[in-house]
RNA sequence: GGAGAAAUGGCAGAGUGGUCGAAUGCGGCAGUCUUGAAAACUGUUGAGGGUCACACCUCCGGGGGUUCGAAUCCCUCUUUCUCCGCCA
């Protein structure tokens, strides 16, 4: 009988959790109205697929219990040297056998359609969260620096890249592909002064650094929730069954998957440079132009894994510290919040960043940061104790403080003069030279 | 890559077919003692489902199987350790 039962309830890595729809159903589907969706039949269909789940798990658990007492009593009555009565009493078991398999089989089912009904459920955007369809109904709370004013015969940054032979687009493709650039010279120094930099300002912030894996394996995929929906989207090697990590978040949240954590381990703070990989596929056009979308490209991420009473403080925590980052930098930024047509089907909210490109007149986001709730946190099986004693789901947030490529791509537009191109303040230290 | 050994609660570590959700030790929590602390002693201490609360069900690395009954037997996968080989 072992491996038969409760296989529903181990896999049960659901997304948004049953009880929280069962009580706030009216609100969530209000939220829900933001991102432009309708869910109140789904949210039905959940309820009534999760009564029919408990339901049939009751009825399971008695003929189990009755089945339990049976094999007690056997174990008894052989050792009393009763076989007669024993070998009696093994024939009432076969029909429960049936009977409990059939049970099991319903219930399995029944947990299998909240599953997938639970899965296509996206995250509740947070009260601040505006309505909308998509990137313009996004709103501005905040906006930072000068744009400057540019010299006559400014270069957008792929010109820019290549008359200073700091990039090397042709190269990348010839070895790899499009979207594979190469850094060459000083711009490969000023990558690896970038890395440097946002890494020492992270940790002096509090974070631990770490250096992950690149790679993933399926569970942890599933862990945050690229798997299944956003396989596509992943570079995958199929002959060791592994993918290419999409961004640092993926391996870092997932250290702490399964996990049952003290309320004096918080607040967690992790950050990493990784490289990401990226299949963008269905990606074209002016927005894939030079440094705007790579398959490769390089970021420090930064990882929060909090209280639930703290979350938003940390939230907040995260924007001021990248917005003192791009202080330095002295780069023109704005801030959005999104709006639920864009917000991201596992955040409550998120604020992107999005440096002004003065050349190409337009803005490039340059970091993301969300708070996910629990919604991650279900799916990794992430808790922790609290005072109480009741064991709860931690929220997660993460940040990228920074992506490399758009700010390479905002410093070498804006930074631009007739003779060549300064070099940030801050990065001077890193990169031993001013100017390019 | 080849050959062996192992995987049990927060940790260590017993348990080889029935009363084992699991001895014992450490750690944690609560209490006694103490001016306070330590020590000592006493009690308590895994997770999930389910219930108003009980009852009850499930979980001994993952999956599958044998059996009336599995931590215990069989198959398989994963991981760890030891030995050999290879290697930055």
């Amino acid at each position: 009988m072992r491996g038969l039962l409760y296989l529903s309830c181990l896999k049960n890595n659901l997304m948004l959790q049953v009880n929280e729809i069962r009580e706030n159903k009216e609100k969530y589907v209000k939220a829900l109205t933001k991102r432009g969706l309708n869910v109140e039949s789904v949210f039905d269909e959940i309820l009534s697929a999760d009564e029919e789940r408990r339901s049939s798990q009751a009825q399971l658990d008695e003929v189990l219990a009755q089945s339990n007492n049976y094999s007690k009593e056997i174990g008894k009555l052989f050792k009393s040297g009763d076989i007669e009565k024993a070998n009696e009493l093994k024939k009432k078991t076969v029909d429960l056998k049936e009977t409990s398999k059939q049970l099991n089989d319903k219930m399995l089912a029944a947990s299998d359609r909240l599953q997938q009904l639970l899965y296509t459920v996206p995250n509740i955007p947070h009260d601040l969260v505006p309505a909308g369809t998509d990137e313009n109904d996004n709103l501005e709370v905040f906006k930072e620096g000068e744009i400057p004013k540019l010299i006559d015969g400014a270069l957008p940054h792929w010109e820019l890249a290549k008359k200073y032979d700091l990039i090397d687009f042709e190269l990348g493709v010839k070895v790899t592909g499009a979207g594979f650039p190469v850094y060459k010279g000083k711009g490969a120094r000023l990558q690896r002064a970038m890395i440097a930099y946002f890494l020492d300002k992270n940790i002096s912030a509090g974070y631990t650094e770490y250096q992950m894996p690149l790679m993933i394996n399926e569970a942890s995929g599933y862990g945050t929730g690229q798997l299944p929906d956003k396989e596509g989207q992943m570079y995958h090697v199929g002959v060791d069954d592994l993918y290419l990590i999409p961004t640092a978040e993926v391996p870092v949240t997932n250290m702490f998957r399964g996990d049952l954590l003290n309320n004096s381990d918080f607040p967690i703070m992790c950050t990493g440079y990784t490289p990401c990989f990226r299949r963008e596929a269905g990606s074209y056009g002016a927005h894939v132009r030079g440094l705007n979308r790579l398959h490769q490209f390089d970021k420090v991420e930064i990882v929060r894994i909090e209280h639930p009473d703290n979350s938003y403080a940390a939230l907040d925590g995260m924007v001021e510290h990248v917005k003192d980052i791009l202080r330095e930098l002295k780069l023109p930024y704005r801030i959005l919040r999104l709006c639920g047509g864009d917000l991201g089907f596992t955040a409550t909210m998120t604020y992107d960043f999005e440096v002004f490109s003065t050349a190409q007149d337009r803005w490039l986001e340059i970091s993301s940061v969300s708070n996910f709730e629990t919604f991650q946190a279900n799916r990794l099986k992430l808790r922790f104790k609290d005072t109480d004693g009741k064991n709860k789901l931690a929220h997660t947030l993460n940040g990228s403080a920074l992506a490399l490529p758009r700010v390479l791509a905002g410093i070498l537009e804006n930074y631009q003069t007739k003779d060549g191109i300064k070099i940030p303040e801050v990065l001077v230290p890193y990169c031993g030279f001013d100017f390019i």
